[in-house]
DNA sequence: TAGATTGTTAATCGATTAACAATC
DNA sequence: TAGATTGTTAATCGATTAACAATC
């Protein structure tokens, strides 16, 4: 199975497989079956066992996984066994949360440098970092190989950010600007938009409150076929 | 075409729709073609026809979409219309964040409360509210109809507060806690995950810096068949 | 062995894309 | 009218799901 390409929706579900895992690694749990696993992910057991499908066999059959071995290779498989060095441009409120954040310092991911723009903010030091000036990006980048930058800056600066970033090797970068970057083919963004949550919520919470149409939307919104309607 | 059941991949892009058009609002643009809103949204323009199309013809062909227009009526579809009152739980770094995120309090959301469990935080004025005890939940809630929760809690309260939420008939919750929350059914949950979408740039990061181990790989990674190629 | 549970198959479902007729 | 561009069709692609043979 190694080396084959996962499926992008299974790639986006393995660290949710993984936050289940870890946390049943903390409370003791040893073994654990697919349904266990799957309810504990928010997922049907048919998905969890056709995701992990693409990684391996690394269940066995009438038992279940080990948590700690299935734990071990979900995080090779998505890298985590590696160290990811990350650079943080933009030290706001948000920029402050992301470097005190625990998944960002945890296994696998190392901030090793916060910056912005703003000199009144330099020399402040946040989760145990000095803010510097994005002017020192290139030479951060240079010295500690970082490949994925984080841009938690206002949205008027978040393209040149970008830019930068591509311009001194970065090849991934997590966008929290409420801005959609232009970025050359091979550089990978993704963009984590509040209000964009916000407004899908909305969506749905409007289809909630108003009484459906037809038939068929409230059999729809059952989820199952409703015997004798007509 | 209003009153059709909308797919959530197309509801998902509204928002980044709705993105674009405020910016070529904002620049004076009064009319786009299908191809220059998907160029500014980041996505092919069959795609954004094929989205635009379940909300209804709202283009002129041999002309293009009238930018206002377009604007106004993915607004309505998406619910921005009205006012959707917000109220947020736990305001550490990321709560003062999102109390201060133009997007939360922009046109269709405004934040009624912000509620902390630390009585230390209590009477702190953020983004010109002032935080109350996560005791008066229930009492916000009432008072100003509130259909949305975001929580922005450490991982052990979250489960607790979302709970609490649904008691007080808050049904679309926005959970940036790093944990999988367990909500009855007809809740609306919706993640946001910082450690995810940094493990998902890692697997892909991962996969470009070791070679391609075979052709059929490197062609799959050009995106288009290769000539001569054998 | 009998019971349990995985890994895989195959059918179904939904999303994407290219192409083009409709029409401004 | 001629040129431009939408809205829709149909084909393709990828994801989900149920069912079950394999096997511990």
């Amino acid at each position: 199975m190694s080396g084959t390409r996962i499926p992008e929706a299974t790639v986006a579900r393995l660290p949710v497989y993984l936050r289940a895992l870890n946390s049943m690694s903390e409370s003791g749990t040893t073994t654990c079956s697919s349904l266990e696993l799957a309810t504990a992910a928010g997922v049907n057991s048919a998905k969890l066992r056709k995701d992990l499908s693409h990684l391996g066999s690394y269940g066995t059959r009438g038992v279940g996984y080990d948590v700690e071995y299935l734990r071990y290779q979900i995080s090779r498989e998505i890298g985590l066994t590696q160290d990811w060095p990350v650079v943080v441009v933009g030290i706001g409120n948000l920029g402050h949360a992301l470097a005190n954040y625990s998944g960002f310092s945890s296994r696998g991911f190392r901030t090793v440098a916060l910056l912005d723009a703003d000199t009144a903010r330099h020399g402040d030091v946040v989760a145990g970092i000095e803010i510097r000036g994005f002017d020192e990006l290139e030479a951060v980048v240079a010295e500690h190989g970082v490949g994925i930058g984080v841009i938690a800056t206002p949205a008027v600066a978040a393209q040149d950010v970008a830019d930068r970033m591509v311009a001194v090797g970065i090849r991934s970068i997590l966008n929290f600007a409420p801005t959609i970057l232009s970025l050359p083919e091979g550089v990978d963004v993704r963009r984590v938009d509040l209000s964009s949550e916000l407004q899908i919520l909305a969506y749905h919470e409007q289809r909630k409150s108003s009484a459906p149409a037809t038939v068929a939307e409230v059999v729809a919104d059952l989820g199952q076929p409703v015997g004798g309607v007509r």
